[in-house]
DNA sequence: ATTCATTACTTTGCGCCACAAAGTTTCACT
DNA sequence: AGTGAAACTTTGTGGCGCAAAGTAATGAAT
């Protein structure tokens, strides 16, 4: 049977779902960009963001030598490994459903 | 880009996911077989039993011809489709994190 | 020069909901 | 008769997703 326990509730979540899946696409993702492309409000990107950072699946890089400052977001290593721990499971389900 | 607002919320929680699965990969679970498959609580069970069932997405069939009432359970074909829907979702997903 | 808009966030607050614990009822066993 | 367990149901609470409003600092318009 599939371990449901294993999944990671942090990351199975609509919104922090969708932001470790871009952020594994791609390298690094600013602020604006990330919102733009999820269409999420300020406060629950923000929110998200901190989660997962306190979580240690992310970091950000803050770019303070433009007029503005960016905030950019990136995978630590932790992040990468949980992403890709909760795919596998993912998989399975896909897998299971696929046998009907 | 994967529309991840069509990730149907009703199914994307862990308990609510796991009930899903095993329901479409067999026909009928008997409340307790349920419970003692997923380790739940008989009071979260119950509820997430409830949620799924007021959507529309399982039925619930009671036998009382035994000398206890038994409670199964078993998706309608509104609950398969809406699954066959959230496992696709879930197979882009894992399709856009294997290319990295 | 000063108002207005926009970027780039942060803080606050509400409302829902996952979950467990405790309650209920019906049967079985001694 | 009394204990125990199966088969649920109800209740309560803590946590969290989410949006709306707030803040600060820059840039454009008049």
């Amino acid at each position: 049977m599939i371990d449901f326990d294993q999944i990671d509730k942090l990351i199975h979540e609509k919104g922090r779902l969708s932001i470790m899946t871009l952020l594994s696409t791609r390298g690094e993702w600013a602020f604006q960009d990330l919102k733009t492309e999820l269409g999420m409000s300020d406060g629950n990107l923000i929110s998200h963001l901190r989660t997962l950072g306190t979580a240690g699946y992310l970091k950000e890089n803050r770019d303070e030598s433009g007029t503005r400052p960016r905030t950019s977001y990136e995978l630590t290593a932790a992040g990468r490994k949980a992403f890709k721990d909760y795919v596998e499971v993912l998989g399975e389900i896909v897998k299971a459903a696929q046998q009907n």
